[in-house]
DNA sequence: AATGAATGAGACTTCATTCAT
DNA sequence: TATGAATGAAGTCTCATTCAT
């Protein structure tokens, strides 16, 4: 019995390391020449596997790239897992604006493969599909917290929680997209008025 | 030389004939196959052209593409150039609302365009800068009408117009991709809500 | 010694299951999927066996596939085994009839597999040949008869056994073929029609 | 306009060298390699196109070799189409064995080609199909030759023309195959062996 | 202005088989 | 006896683009 365990387990280790070390070739080559154009080819030779032996673990180049990008959206998932508690005003402005500098400083120090996340969504509809799967996993999230601050009258209660939590995601994301692609980044700027904006409006 | 002008202006009419008529191909190949499915040898097939006549007029796939969808912008840079001079914030909250109604509702309009231009945005880097042109021109349209609001004590004074532009414009293109992905569409609510928050933020 | 002994034997059993389990498994493999597409990888799945134990047993797909097909053929050897001594012509044209009619109806009865046969040997150059012994034994057999027949002067003696048996078979397995492939059959049809070419020629 | 058709048929001439070229070095490398072994690149090679070229003029290996096949059943068809008038049974007898004798002296004159069109049929079905047509093709025509015989009485009319058809190509068909398998052959005892049992059966 | 024959890089994928345990 | 991780050869096919006419 002991032996049979062993020898599995010997097994077992000997594939997860290819599979790690797969992995590993692949951020590296996806890194270096995006999404598109990374092949198999160049991460099994990076990862001094066979041809086949990359089949054996992943479906094809969209199914190797989505278990790195699920791997990063782990951080982000931390970030959104913040408790969301307020008792005032103030105080909600202060969790909100602390969250999306975390948000956003996560995704510029990430910025390298959150590059290739980009192109990757633009070209693989399951990339794509699993990005939406993600963008739905923090709007339910920023939804309850909205529900908390109106069951506390801190929020208008007539409007709908998942609309302007919706068009809240959506702003930070397109922010997140832009501090991404640039060198020079303003993030605190960004988060002022990000929080500013969706706290209290535009208007007086 | 009359005659050989006659000649010239003959052929140039041909010329814009043969262009029209592989753009009008291009526009039924890429709705019906969308951007990446579309070849070109669909497109001169559908124009009864030759491969090169296309080559004579485009320079590739994405330029064709280019044409078709600047076509469609042509209607939504219509939108933006709406008169801007709100005396209150209830005058600007209306037309802002207003704004935000026709642009949601053109992009519903022109949908299956809209689909091929979001998959050509993710795919071909050169339409994708084009779409970053289209958004700065909105944005500064928009900035200026903040700068117009803060000018007149509408608007807070303390905010940045452009980076507000920004992340306006960010929240009402993410929701125009969501509507132009959908069957059916909330469109009203969507824009009760997004107005809402620009002008008054979600607290109390 | 005897602990041994016994000890080999529930080995052998064990072996001999397993061995079992992995016919059993090719046959529904094969069955679904044909020949080309039936894989190792699907039979080991189904026999519940590691990919390894599969070539403790049989070298490859073609001589799993030989060992399925040789038990069909042993059916079919039956009923070349019938016993054929007639004394009158009428005689030899009913026990032909009769071991004709056994022979497609055992070939449509197992239609399935010998759809698989059929690709197999288009196919496998070792299934082919195997299928040229299985001809080969028929034939021998027919001789044999036609032999019979000439010896008694029911037969033309001027006629060369082999090359008659030869012609009479081909008429019969095509047949065969034909049947297998199709879901209406005229059997009794082609056994009429058959048998009386074979005896008394078509023309007057 | 001389001048433009001068013009296309100088590209349409030079389309159809390419594509003969094509054709000569396909056939070469079947005869070389048979048919499954025979790829795209070795053709290409030999023809000395680059590698698209091939898939201009065809869509695959097995429509190329459809078209050398085709080449060969030509002739094929011609000793199909040898009239058939017999006015006595001697002359039906005669008309028989000679269009016999010519069908498989072609076969064994093409006995290279025609080896490797037995392999494409086991192993491609649109070639297989092909096949069946031909076959169709021959056994219709010897339909209609058994009616005109059945119509002169020359031959019994209790018989289905259709089935008696099938019954006598299959038999010839498989005595071709073999003789195209084997070196020697003894073609005339093969014909004489056929005809009789065609016209007068094996019994006395 | 219009044509269309020719190109060719190379990504992707499969699966029978091996061999160390 | 049984296992299963690893292999890797090899072939298919696509399509944007060129350039001689």
């Amino acid at each position: 019995m002991k032996h049979e365990i062993a020898k599995l387990t010997t097994r077992q280790k000997q594939a997860l390391e290819t599979r790690q070390r797969l992995l590993e070739a692949s951020l590296t080559v996806f890194l270096e020449n995006g999404f598109q154009k990374a092949t198999i080819s160049q991460i099994i030779k990076k990862a001094k596997t066979g041809y086949g032996t990359a089949y054996v673990y992943f479906q094809n180049k969209d199914e190797i790239f989505m278990e790195l990008m699920e791997h990063v959206m782990e951080k982000f998932y931390e970030v959104a897992k913040c408790p969301f508690e307020p008792k005032t005003k103030k105080e909600a402005y202060d969790m909100i604006q602390h969250q999306v500098r975390l948000f956003l400083k996560l995704a510029v120090q990430e910025r390298k493969i959150m590059k290739v996340v980009k192109e990757a969504i633009g070209v693989s509809p399951i990339i794509e599909k699993k990005w939406q799967e993600i963008r739905e996993r923090f709007i339910k999230r920023i939804t309850e917290d909205i529900q908390y601050s109106q069951q506390n009258k801190l929020a208008k209660t007539d409007l709908n929680s998942n609309l302007v939590a919706r068009a809240w995601f959506y702003a930070n994301e397109m922010f997140m997209w832009e501090l991404v692609n640039q060198e020079e980044s303003s993030i605190d700027e960004i988060v002022l008025h990000l929080t500013t904006m969706y706290t209290s409006g535009l208007y007086v």
